[in-house]
DNA sequence: CTTATTTCAGTGGCACTGAAATAG
DNA sequence: CCTATTTCAGTGGCACTGAAATAA
């Protein structure tokens, strides 16, 4: 009678992706492309492999969302001299903006998500939340 | 330091929805026909557009599933002889089998993803989640 | 020679908008 | 006339595979 777990994590994810995209798309960004900036910051000068790796897609996935970046001129991309054909990335000053704005907004959109929850039960939801995606072997 | 909350929730279904993906593609199946055709087990009858609301997409989207669907001869359609022009829809005897192979499956995967819980966690992860979805005013 | 990375090209899943026909 | 439903057609975002070039 009630629907399985996975769909409603489906479920979750498909309205929360919407009002994230609907929050992004006005600066002109796609939820990958906030996504991937997000990552930028806490990890600069990760190459294209190494957050494809992060983020569970392919490396020429990710190139293409680095390569829109890149000509938006979000993230800034030099070579790597010591160490194999390896691109470093970091985020522009724009960049950094930019996400600063959008996640303003996301954080706004995460209290209506978790509005009524009290501390602790936002904590062990977080935990939950981490435990299955580890069980499923896909780390943090 | 630690992830946003949507990122968890966003990278727990990336990576659900892969798996989901893996168990079905044998049978023939995406995940959105999966999708719709265990909502039209628990729900026989529904119209496209109904559907569509359920699972709030357009109905555009919606109908090129079951189109494909039908091609399969997974579920039947017909007209409802005195109402408009919606056409019920519900699942062949075929179409009952193959969602059951799938579902034997999927609650093994779902065993993985909620492996170690108590069974009081795992009731109230459920409505930690079921509460999110409705606070994001997306019904059940 | 092998391996890792980048990148070009094409494809598939899944959502969207626009527009048209049908029925109450 | 207005509204709901179905359906055709095109588009966009985001993942994939295959293949090639580059560098340790």
């Amino acid at each position: 009678m009630e629907p399985r777990l996975s769909y409603v994590i489906g479920r979750l994810d498909h309205v929360l992706r919407r009002r994230i995209a609907e929050v992004v798309e006005p600066h002109g960004l796609t939820v990958s492309q906030y996504t991937a900036l997000s990552v930028l910051r806490t990890r600069p000068g990760l190459s294209n492999a190494q957050l494809a790796r992060r983020a569970l897609i392919t490396p020429q996935s990710m190139n293409e969302v680095l390569a829109q970046l890149t000509a938006l001129k979000l993230i800034r991309r030099h070579p790597d001299p010591n160490h194999g054909r390896a691109i470093r990335t970091d985020l522009t000053p724009g960049g950094e903006r930019l996400l600063q704005a959008c996640d303003r907004e996301v954080d706004a959109l995460e209290e209506d998500l978790l509005a009524g929850m009290h501390i602790s039960e936002v904590e062990q939801f977080h935990e939950l939340l981490v435990g299955c995606v580890r069980r499923l072997g896909a780390g943090l």
